[in-house]
DNA sequence: AAGCTGACTCGCT
DNA sequence: GAGCGAGCCAGCT
């Protein structure tokens, strides 16, 4: 191992803006970059990718409702264990959508 | 310094 | 509803 593993400032922005979504409610990318005020959407995706790890990642997701690729069939069943309203393998952003 | 990448988003077909 | 292309911007070679 022995490289990076240190977050950069704005990953752990991210993390902490994750980090405050309660169970059953969810964000996408760029609602995160929005409160954030800088970055956009592809670069909390980046933040997630990298440092995601120890947050509730699978509480973030596409501003259409779907998953990420890589995740999308563990994310939904995450999320349908704290009850978020799915339509599919979609979920109800207009429901569940959560801002701070 | 310059270019490429990507857990994205939006408008158009 | 699904697919495509262009725009987006921090981080890494």
């Amino acid at each position: 191992m022995a490289h990076d593993a240190l977050p950069t400032p704005f990953a752990e922005d991210v993390l902490d803006i994750v980090s405050e979504i309660p169970s059953g409610r969810v964000m996408a990318y760029g609602d995160i970059a929005a409160v954030l005020g800088r970055g956009g959407a592809r670069q909390v995706g980046q933040a997630m990718a990298r440092f995601g790890a120890g947050v509730a990642w699978w509480r973030v997701l596409r501003a259409d409702g779907t998953c990420a690729e890589i995740h999308r069939d563990e994310q939904v069943r995450r999320l349908q264990a704290e009850g978020v309203a799915l339509v599919g393998q979609r979920v109800d952003m207009t429901r569940t959508r959560w801002v701070p």
